[in-house]
DNA sequence: GCAATATATTGATACTTTTAAATAAATAGA
DNA sequence: TCTATTTATTTAAAAGTATCAATATATTGC
C-alpha cells in the first residue's frame, strides 16, 4: 500500500467545492467541466485547478471529446480507497 | 451521508506527517504523543497541532492517563469513510 | 481563415496551514 | 510543596493554497 496515494487523494477530497463535484459525479454519472461553474458558483479558472487536482490525484478520470471534457469518478480509485480505510477498521 | 465528515477526515489524512501517525497506530494498535516527536522529527508544538487535526476530526481517539495522552485509531469513522468510498465505487 | 466556444495557463492577491520558540497548564512522584 | 515530565496554547514567520482577471490554447462550424 503507497500511502503517497492515499495523501494526494484524500487531499484532493479535503475541499468542499471538489467534494461537491464527486458528489454531482456520483448522481449523475459523469460531468462536464463547463457545468461545474455552475454547480460551485466559481470562476472558470478556479474549476479549471480544481479539476487539475482531481484529475491529478487520481480521483477522477477526463476525457476529451473535442472542446469539451468530460469527468467521471475513478472507481479503481474509490476501490483502493475503500480497502485502505477497511484495513484501519 | 454528511459530506461534510468525509471533508474534514479527509484534509486530517491528507498531510503526510499525521498519515505516518495513522499508519504507526495502524501497526502498534496505539501511540502515545511523546512518541509522535520521534517518529516524525518535529517538534513537541508542530505534533500537538497535528494531533489535534487528527482528534477533532474524528480520526483517531485520543485517552488521558494521566500525564500521558494515548493515541487509537477510531474504528468507527474508518468503517464510515470505506463505506462512502465503496459507495463511490 | 474567422468567429465562437470550452478549457488551460499565467500572474497577482488574499487566505490558510505548517512550523517552532516561548510559555502555560496539568500531573506524577519525591 | 517542589521538581520533573507531558501535553497544550500563543505568537509569529514561512510556505502553501484558493481565487479571479487577463490571456492563451484548442476545437468546432461557417
Amino acid at each position: 500500500m503507497d500511502v503517497g496515494i492515499i495523501e494526494k487523494a484524500a487531499n484532493a477530497i479535503a475541499d468542499k467545492h471538489r467534494l461537491s463535484i464527486i458528489m454531482e459525479i456520483a448522481q449523475k454519472g459523469s460531468i462536464v467541466c463547463g457545468d461545474v461553474c455552475c454547480l460551485c458558483s466559481l470562476s472558470q479558472p478556479t474549476v479549471s485547478h480544481h479539476v487539475k487536482i482531481l484529475v491529478d490525484s487520481g480521483v477522477l478520470n477526463s476525457v476529451k471529446n473535442g472542446r469539451i471534457v468530460e469527468l467521471t469518478i475513478n472507481k479503481e480509485m474509490m476501490k483502493q480507497l475503500s480497502l485502505f480505510f477497511l484495513q484501519l477498521s
